[in-house]
DNA sequence: TTCATATCTAACCAAACGCTTAGAAACAGG
DNA sequence: CCTGTTTCTAAGCGTTTGGTTAGATATGAA
């Protein structure tokens, strides 16, 4: 019986997730926000609640993208220190032309907004969780395959290489190339 | 002739500073400013123009406070790898209760403002630019020492630190104190 | 004591903020 | 073709934003 929804929640909350990512939490109003989602606020507010809750949802949205076009080497089954190494080089190398290197969303909110709103630092510790874990895997299976010592300790090499990813993302934004690619190589070359 | 002003440019800085360190810079209003700064908006503007300019003389004042209370070990003649050890460690334990861990005011900074505001961008690199010499002197030293191998390629490494210490600035707020040692002592190994 | 000059208080500005709402428009089952 | 329900448009809500201004208040050299 209702009118149907012209929009699909998926792909406006994907533009949303580049607004923010673009520009910061607090520095995205909501009218940028109508104009980049091609919705109005009546909808944006209908469909999201809220400001902070569209940039929650924006989160977990991002987390989806980088699983789906980021991490998914990683993410394979059997990905190892290759994987992970090659990760690595390629975000060091990165540096993009449009956006200019925004680093990662989910660093971006940690850096902006700390712990002053504990629903977001949810998100932000169940996104970096998820990092974490994924790096545990990855260096089991490096362990598995040989590439890396059957001593390795998984949980402090996963604490450093999220760190390392971390530092990335700030990097990324305040280094040349060079500087990048000397970081990351002395990083990888750690765990042998 | 004139009236005498009734505050110390220095003292009402280091407090916008503070504010600035707490909240990040979109999220800092200037009637938050003025009542921290103890001062009211006639005397920020004819003080420092406008809030943009506030906060780039805050970075500065936050380079010399980090001179003073954060890297003065690192700047002294002869600190080499037992102090970079010292500092990185000491950081990894801060987890401050007050402001439940605020991180780098730069780090901060560059992963909210990013690349858009090229005044800003300025001080952001002054600043790493600024860090990364001391690293470079301090590996130096730490050569002259024969702590570190002759061959250790000083270049790499300090680009690998301050990478490092930029992970540090984001993992203080996201990752628990073990976590935090764990990246810093595997950071610290790599050199060996 | 006068007086030019700078600082202070406090009210004020237009614009932008996050968010809401009344009414028109579109849909699908009866 | 109704009718109930939802979405849409567009104007509007009160509040806060960064920044300004008029006039009162100090100050110290002359």
């Amino acid at each position: 019986m209702p009118r149907t929804k012209s929009y699909d929640d998926k792909i406006v909350l994907e533009r949303a997730m580049n607004v923010f990512w673009n520009n910061g939490y607090e520095a995205t109003s909501v009218r940028l926000l109508e104009k980049e989602m091609g919705i109005n606020q009546f909808s944006i507010y209908s469909s999201f609640s809220s400001k902070k809750q569209l940039f929650i949802e924006s989160i977990r949205t991002y987390g989806e993208h980088v699983k789906k076009n980021v991490y998914q080497d990683l993410l394979m089954e059997g990905a190892g220190m290759k994987e992970l190494e090659h990760y690595l080089y390629r975000a060091a190398r990165k540096k993009r032309e449009p956006g200019t290197s925004r680093g990662c969303l989910v660093v971006n909110t940690a850096a902006e907004i700390g712990r002053s709103d504990e629903d977001i630092v949810r998100e932000v510790n169940g996104y970096f969780g998820f990092i974490r874990n994924m790096l545990r895997k990855v260096l089991q299976t490096a362990v598995a395959k040989g590439e890396i010592s059957a001593t390795t300790d998984i949980e402090k090499q996963s604490a450093f290489f999220l760190g390392v990813m971390q530092g990335l993302s700030v990097a990324s934004k305040t280094m040349d190339p060079d500087q990048l690619n000397d970081f990351i190589s002395l990083a990888v070359k750690q765990i042998q």
